[in-house]
RNA sequence: GCGGACGUGGCGGAACUGGCAGACGCGCCAGGUUUAGGUCCUGGUGUCCGAAAGGGCUUGGGGGUUCGAGUCCCCCCGUCCGCACCA
């Protein structure tokens, strides 16, 4: 640790002074368990000892941070950011009256200890607690006042076997369409037993055998196997869910080439969730931005269904082929003149006819001898393309099937074609063209020379192609002179009418694809039986344990592999015997994992009670933490973290909490009630001419320019991180500055949700405010206290009734850089204080800057006399009558520029403040005379005099 | 292309419902303490004109509403983020 310079006083609040301050504190605090927040009920009722004996009766406030993967590099500066500010938070609603819960845990399972594991031989386990381990003292050093009997790891066996139990609930689970939540399996069966519900195909309930039951009660549960496109990252060994993939078709994590192919893979059922997750949007403080990001991801829009007859083809039952397409603008059918595929839809090989038909364009065929030709290489060559190749091909391409299908509305004969622009993954993979009305739809009309009708009247002054806007319906027959919406509306009922359509509600999510083929995650817990069904493993068999593998790593895959998970090398653990029922049996193990963010969906949970065995948590205590006496107003109150978990993350934890309400097992029908994104800490870091980044904390300024090992390099700006070299680590912050001086300068930096430039230079300014304060307290020599039982002066006294009363608001919003400059200005004012300072002022310094400075404000608090910690103390409230003074200055303007300055009474009425201004020796000199035409008074404020 | 956030001194930023723009800090300048440097202390610091008093200009650009606009409205410009052939 940093020695005292020598000749700098004994007790100067340097480096030094602050590390055994900091040390001290912290193992005083661990001892007396000072951060112990009571629960209710259950276990963990205990508060600190000698804490505020009413600790658990008081409102209850509970803060969380997303709590971090444990990396194995290490913290930077960075990532604490968010932990400061609710650390601060935390301690200032500690010292309002409020029972706080804050703790912190770990998202221990995923990718990067398996990848170690493969490099090093390692166990992820092992590898995993070392790094928890590191993780815990480096944050432990700041002082966050975390309780650690609450701290969780997703890896804890405690801890996943509930993660576990949610998935047997949501397996044990159907969405019940008409009561909109989601209900217990066995309620559904007995509605089956009863004939309350018939099976929609096939024969009765009671003409089933078991196996078929099950395979019918499949169907409806919220987690299910389906086989479906998925997206298979061979990279990465595993499939991945859509939120995953990036928008070039790489895997988020490691960007690895994905390739879409079907398989049979676990899927769970938020689709049946879309509409209550974007409502109850409503009910969360949560940025626009955030909830547009969910808003987007869910995609909901308003349409209909339209089916289209193929007279000439037959579907696989025999029937007429029927095209079922979902538009948005019904209004427009009239102006439908041809219909397209994705090339994977499922009726594209009943539609492809043997041969050309009467009337084909050259263009349509591709140059295929036969429709069948055209549409194999067509669907060969859009199958090799990425989702970034067909963004960098623009033009429009697709080949005709052969086929016709009938306009419902008009009965004219249209082509269908298949084309890469329609998804298979949306809609229903299919659409009506309306070239007239659709700019997709104009560009592959012009492409394929196919008619174009406008049903909408664009107006006199367009002169585009599509025409998206509004007005009145053209050549639609019935519609015709009808606005867009009635028209929709109209078109509708004549949809419904003849038997060909109905009105539908499309969403862009689809369901989540949650099964990963590694090692570290956690089984899923499910066994299959003789028939192939999947059987929950009973709660009692819980949790299921990793087997322990020697070779756990994927195995080098391709393209055209098959996903392999790694649990099935474990061969003695893939089987197991067990009575599910009807006695003991043979079952295979489900070879899966769950994804990262599984473990992340739920951890508030065990936050609130990390130790009952018997419940996921204590029910009183969840009502309490989750405030479910309030269900709507309910939720965590405060919960900060990165803005990269808009949609993943937060949606899917969303889900699983709404499931989980709908089966009584929470109070409340949200997870979060407040939601704030920190900032990220920038840094600059600098490249040489290979454009490869150097150590940025190697780089010198010579004369405006950067050189590394005497060479020129060029800066640059960007996230604080490994990758751009430009780290500072809080354990170099500690050593130079103490942690206080940290925690003082991230939060004085700039508000919460804005990124910051790191500068070290400037940390400096934050340690200088606590010397001032330390010096205005304790005198540097002796280490004696500086205060005395003096009469405050009048000014003082209003400045620091004024400094409460702002940083109280000021902290309450979490606008802490603020509250630091306005506890700067106090200690200003006290710094050119003759005498030594007053012992209420001092007070009452010392209880403000508790919060964000603990270590040091716990040690003066000390040292002024109390015993008791200074983290229940209680925040100082400012004296409204000393808010407001007798006399206040205010600007008087002419024309709106301050021209002089007035003092009046501050509670002067409007004519005598006016009086006050006229009479203003400068205001007369320079209005020399001129007719006012008007005066303008705001009492208390300011006088604008217009000449 | 669509959607969201934002633009204030050399830098980070402040400014409640429209009412003294630039709080607080970094940096810089000057002075003091010190053997010197650093630390520490005091003062100054948007910009232009002026010796000063004082005045002009100024919140990305342009227009508007208002006695008064960083703040409200319209049109541009720029930066960052999300989504992206979503029917």
């Amino acid at each position: 640790m940093t020695e005292h310079s020598p000749d700098s006083p004994a007790q100067r609040y340097d480096a030094a002074l602050a590390d055994s301050i900091e040390t001290t504190w912290q193992q005083r605090w661990k001892e007396a368990g000072t951060y112990h927040t009571p629960n209710p009920a259950g276990p963990l009722t205990d508060g600190p000892t000698n804490g505020p004996a009413d600790l658990a009766e008081r409102p209850k406030l509970f803060i969380m941070d997303m709590f971090p993967y444990p990396s194995g590099t290490g913290l930077h500066v960075g990532h604490p950011l968010g932990y400061i500010s609710t650390d601060v938070y935390a301690r200032f609603k500690r010292m309002t009256g409020f029972n706080v819960l804050h703790t912190m845990g770990y998202d221990a399972f995923g990718l990067p200890a398996e990848e170690h594991a493969r490099a090093t031989g390692e166990h992820p386990r092992a590898n995993t607690e070392v790094n928890i381990a590191n993780m815990s003292r480096q944050l432990a050093r700041l002082g966050l006042g975390h309780d650690d009997r609450r701290s969780i790891a997703t890896t804890d066996e405690t801890y996943y076997r509930w993660t576990q139990w949610i998935f047997s609930q949501i397996f044990n689970a159907w969405f019940d369409e008409s009561a909109g939540k989601a209900r217990p399996i066995s309620e559904l069966e007995s509605e089956f037993e009863t004939g309350l519900r018939e099976t929609h195909v096939g024969p009765p309930w009671s003409a089933l055998d078991d196996a078929a039951k099950r395979t019918l009660i499949n169907q409806y549960r919220l987690a299910y196997v389906s086989e479906a496109p998925v997206n298979w990252c061979p990279g990465l060994g595993t499939v991945l869910a859509n939120e995953e993939v990036t928008a070039d078709g790489l895997s988020d994590r490691g960007n690895f080439p994905v390739f879409r192919r079907p398989l049979k893979q676990w899927m769970m059922r938020i689709t049946a969730y879309a509409e209550r997750l974007l409502a109850d949007l409503d009910l969360l403080d949560w940025t626009d931005s955030i909830k547009t990001m969910q808003r987007n991801w869910i995609g909901r829009s308003e349409g209909a269904h339209v089916d289209f007859r193929v007279p000439t083809a037959a579907d696989d039952s025999g029937e007429v082929a029927t095209i079922r397409v979902f538009t948005t603008r019904p209004d427009t059918l009239f102006g439908a003149t041809y219909m397209v595929l994705a090339p994977e839809h499922p009726l594209v090989d009943n539609l492809t006819t043997s041969a050309w038909p009467e009337g084909t364009k050259p263009s349509w065929t591709d140059g295929a001898a036969t429709p069948a030709a055209a549409v194999a290489a067509y669907r060969a060559q859009s199958s090799q393309m990425t989702d970034l190749d067909r963004q960098e091909n623009k033009v429009k391409t697709g080949v005709f099937t052969g086929s016709y299908a009938v306009n419902p509305v008009n009965d004219a004969s249209i082509p269908v074609f298949i084309a890469d622009y329609v998804l298979m993954g949306y809609g229903t993979g299919a659409i009506m063209a309306v070239p007239g009305q659709d700019e997709r739809d104009w560009e592959f009309a012009e492409v394929f020379d196919l008619d174009i009708v406008r049903t909408v009247e664009p107006p006199a002054d367009f002169d585009g192609d599509a025409y998206t806007g509004a007005g009145r319906a053209i050549n639609s027959g019935f519609l015709d002179g009808m606005e867009i919406d009635d028209a929709k509306r109209a078109m509708i009922d004549h949809l419904v009418e003849i038997g060909a359509g109905e009105s539908t509600v499309t969403t862009k999510l689809r369901d989540w694809l949650f099964a990963r083929q590694r090692y570290w995650g956690e089984p899923i817990p499910i066994v299959f039986d003789a028939d192939g069904n999947a059987r929950s493993i009973p709660d009692s068999e819980l949790p299921v344990n990793l087997p322990d593998l020697i070779d756990w790593a994927p195995r080098e895959l391709d393209e055209d592999s098959e996903p392999e998970p790694p649990l099935g090398r474990a061969t003695d653990w893939t089987t197991v015997e067990l009575d599910l029922g009807d006695g003991l049996r043979s079952y295979k193990r489900d070879l899966n994992t769950m994804p990262q963010w599984a473990g992340s969906c739920w951890y508030y949970m065990r936050y609130i009670d990390p130790i009952s065995d018997d419940v996921i948590a204590n029910p009183v205590s969840e009502k309490y933490w989750m405030g479910g006496d309030n269900p709507e107003e309910g939720g965590v109150d405060l919960y900060v973290g990165g803005v990269e978990h808009a949609v993943l993350h937060l949606l899917y934890s969303r889900f699983w909490h709404k499931v989980l309400f709908d089966l009584g097992h929470v109070s409340t029908p949200e997870p979060f009630k407040r939601l704030i994104n920190q900032g990220y800490i920038q840094a600059y870091a600098f490249v040489d001419d290979r454009g490869i980044y150097v150590e940025a904390s190697d780089v010198v300024e010579v004369e405006g320019q950067y050189e590394f090992e005497g060479k020129r390099v060029e800066r640059q700006y960007g996230k604080m991180g490994k990758s751009l070299k430009n780290s500072v680590t809080p354990d170099d912050m500690y050593r130079d500055y103490g942690a206080d001086t940290l925690r003082l300068y991230e939060m004085f930096m700039g508000p919460i949700d804005q990124d910051r430039p790191w500068e070290t230079k400037s940390v400096v300014g934050s340690q200088r405010l606590l010397q001032r304060i330390w010096r205005n307290l304790i005198d540097e020599e002796t280490g004696e206290l500086t205060i005395a039982d003096v009469a405050v002066p009048d000014d003082l006294n209003r400045m620091l009734h004024r400094t409460i009363d702002a940083v109280r608001n000021d902290m309450n919003e979490l606008s802490f850089n603020t509250s630091i400059a306005r506890i700067t200005e106090l200690n200003n004012e006290l710094t050119k204080l003759d005498g030594p300072t007053p012992t209420v002022v001092a007070d009452a310094l010392v209880r403000m800057i508790a919060p964000l400075v603990p270590h040091v404000a716990e040690e003066l608090w000390s040292r002024m006399g109390h015993v008791d910690s200074v983290v229940y103390a209680e925040f100082p409230t400012a004296d409204p009558a000393l808010l407001v003074d007798d006399h206040v200055e205010i600007p008087v303007q002419i024309k709106g520029k301050v021209r002089s300055r007035i003092t009046i009474a501050a509670d002067a009425d409007e004519e005598s403040t006016k009086a006050a201004a006229l009479a203003d020796p400068r205001i007369i000199e320079l209005l020399d005379g001129a007719e006012i035409r008007k005066v303008i008074v705001i009492p208390g404020k300011l006088v604008n005099i217009v000449a």
